[in-house]
DNA sequence: AGGCATGTTACAGG
DNA sequence: ACCTGTAACATGCC
């Protein structure tokens, strides 16, 4: 679910929820997760707090007092929420609405507050994690080793792309994906990206002239920013009880979007689904060349 | 019932 | 070393 915009408004809303609060006590209702929990592990947090929250790429860092660190990734279904005194749980950021029955069963790991109010880790498919570190270890950490630039940052630029495409013999919806190249990017705004940029998927970055990296550049930079302001959108609204429809379908132009008329006006083509390193890719035939 | 799903990682083979 | 494809993880939805 999560790409870099919806990570970074759940760092955004946690923020002002749960910082400087006393941690009491962790409760796991589910300890397997992508890797198994180490619940002896979690004691050396109990009475610290939450100091600072950050993100690197799709990843969550959160520091804790005496220079402990908790790396969390939320896979493709994690999630948080948030319950305050009142017991009124809130979601974390606004792409989820609340449906207590079908929740309950995934929260995974519960962050019990001394003020009683709570911070619950949710995973449907359990291919999140959370982890554990001291200073040292985690700057160790091979997970955030190797990550390329942050999209959003000045050192994802014209120069830094048009060289780490120089002499690559694989094709750009490939490459965007590939965390070590740009930090960040999933499958559903890689295919929003290339179409806006009118670049088919399947085209090698070696055949990209400067113009079309300089498009994607500026997409993707726009795109994400435009997601984070809206409160990130790469997601499905998965509640049923409200009979509302998710806002899922109409923030994207092509992902999804299978057989459907082309977003762009001027364009009668219908988008074309095919895969690409396995993963879903949606494309004009017409508009993306 | 079978196929598909927002992510990451390991491995086999070219 | 680089590249590709496949599978695995766990669960739910259509």
């Amino acid at each position: 679910m999560p790409e870099l915009p919806e990570v970074e408004v759940v760092k955004q809303s946690l923020e002002k929820k749960i910082l400087n609060l006393i941690i009491k006590k962790v409760k796991f209702n589910d300890i397997n997760l992508r890797y198994r929990l180490n619940k002896g592990g979690f004691s050396k947090i109990i009475g610290k707090k939450f100091k600072k929250i950050k993100r690197r790429s799709k990843f969550l860092i959160f520091e804790i007092e005496r220079n402990i660190y908790m790396l969390v990734h939320l896979g493709m279904t994690g999630k948080f929420f948030f319950i305050d005194k009142k017991n009124i749980k809130y979601k974390t950021s606004f792409y989820y609405t609340i449906n207590q029955k079908k929740d309950q069963k995934h929260d995974r790991v519960i962050f019990l507050f001394k003020n009683n109010q709570k911070l619950i880790y949710n995973d449907v498919r359990k291919f999140g994690f959370i982890k554990l570190y001291n200073r040292s270890e985690f700057e160790k950490n091979f997970h955030l080793k190797k990550l390329g630039p942050e999209p959003l940052e000045r050192d994802f630029n014209f120069r830094y792309l048009k060289e780490y495409f120089f002499k690559r013999n694989r094709s750009i919806k490939n490459i965007l994906m590939d965390q070590n190249c740009i930090a960040g990017l999933g499958n559903i705004y890689v295919n929003e990206i290339l179409f806006l940029s009118k670049i088919k998927p399947s085209r090698k970055v070696v055949s990209l002239n400067d113009i079309e990296i300089e498009k994607i550049i500026k997409n993707t930079k726009r795109i994400l920013n435009k997601s984070i302001k809206s409160g990130g959108s790469s997601i499905k609204d998965f509640s049923s009880d409200n009979g509302k429809k998710g806002l899922f379908q109409q923030h994207f132009k092509v992902y999804g979007r299978k057989g459907k008329k082309c977003s762009n006006v001027d364009c009668n083509n219908n988008i074309t689904k095919s895969s690409i390193s396995n993963r879903a890719t949606y494309y004009c035939n017409q508009c993306q060349k």
